[in-house]
DNA sequence: ACTTTCTACCCTTATAGCTG
DNA sequence: CAGCTATAAGGGTAGAAAGT
């Protein structure tokens, strides 16, 4: 059972809302792009192991995607966590392409690819770093559960090597197509029930309620401002901003797109850049709009939620409530 | 042709955020 | 800290534009 399902990370929509509405000359956006584009890739990837784990069966399986735990003054994101009543599973998604060598004795790993080697972070530290953290969080509420991990490779192609010595790197790296076998091995080993029915379903629950969600504020992350933002509704077919608003509908001066509602999505694109909420102001500088009155309407008429009354009205994103 | 929706006004009221 | 000012909402109206 999927009890959070995969959903694709806030950061890529805030990019990809963010990209547009800068300069091109800007010399930030090279890294922007290749942000972007590494964020998709892994995504990908997860969306790629998403599918597999659809195969286990529905009532066993509390499957969590994305969890994000306090652990003291941090957190520590799991890509995958699978609870069962036995034991709980670890998924550490990996999109490196190339040849993939996992050094035990310096906890690295080796990517080979283009004639290039370049060295990471070793995956498998990674996820024990995940499992001990998760073992404490457990252990704060009391629940006695065996933790167990994989590090799984998510495209088929990426060659992944090791040192034969290196026992732990072929028991715990595995790619997408082979997960479901590994998992039913874990499976097997693990007999002894540990939570019935409805700690299981208690656990995941405190899981979720104990889930924080990462707000990252893109435009801190690439060290921009307000001026550097491109302001005004974008257009829906061309992508140009901004639009401009007469006879009642939002017109493009580059292609002959008319929206009456174009600027609900830049309202939409506000919040991803500059937080969750909006004001009749800001709201009025951003889309281009001078009568308070007409954007008073055009907020009503979007039914945000909001707080405080004439003058301190702050609307806010209706997905952040 | 008739109805609905939107814009551009109006005035009043509440209050956030200054200023001294 | 009180008093002031600018701002935005509430609520209304007339007329234009759009929808049917």
């Amino acid at each position: 059972m999927k009890v959070k399902e995969l959903s694709i990370p806030i950061i890529i929509p805030k990019l990809q809302t963010l990209l547009p509405r800068i300069d091109a000359t800007h010399p930030k956006i090279p890294f922007m792009q290749a942000d972007l584009a590494k964020l998709l890739k892994g995504y990908r990837g997860e969306k790629a192991v998403n599918y597999y784990l659809d195969f286990l069966p529905e009532k066993e399986n509390f499957i969590i995607h994305s969890l994000r735990l306090p652990s003291g003054n941090y957190f520590f994101q799991i890509d995958f966590l699978i609870l069962t009543n036995r034991y709980a599973l670890i998924l550490e998604c990996k999109n490196f392409f190339g040849t993939l060598y996992f050094d035990e004795d310096f906890n690295q790993m080796i990517r080979t690819a283009n004639d290039k080697e370049e060295g990471f972070q070793d995956p498998i530290s990674q996820a024990k770093w995940h499992q001990q953290q998760l073992r404490s969080f457990l252990k704060l509420h009391n629940i006695t559960l065996p933790i167990e991990f994989f590090v799984v490779i998510s495209d088929p192609s990426t060659i992944v090597k090791t040192n034969p010595r290196n026992r732990e790197a072929m028991k715990k790296v595995v790619h997408g197509h082979s997960l479901l076998e590994k998992i039913s091995e874990v499976d097997s080993r693990y007999q002894n029930e540990m939570l019935d029915s409805k700690e299981v379903r208690k656990l995941s629950k405190l899981l979720l309620k104990s889930h924080t969600p990462e707000d990252i504020d893109v435009l801190a992350k690439y060290g921009l401002g307000v001026v550097d933002i491109l302001t005004g509704v974008r257009c829906p077919g061309c992508g140009r901003i901004p639009m401009i608003r007469q006879k009642r509908t939002w017109n493009c001066c580059g292609c002959e797109v008319k929206e009456k509602n174009a600027h609900v999505s830049a309202v939409m694109e506000y919040f991803h850049l500059f937080g969750a909420s909006i004001t009749n102001k800001q709201f009025r500088e951003f889309v281009h709009l001078e009568s308070d009155t007409i954007a008073k309407k055009m907020l009503q008429a979007m039914n945000l939620p909001f707080s405080g009354s004439n003058k301190g009205r702050i609307y806010y994103d209706p997905m952040k409530r």
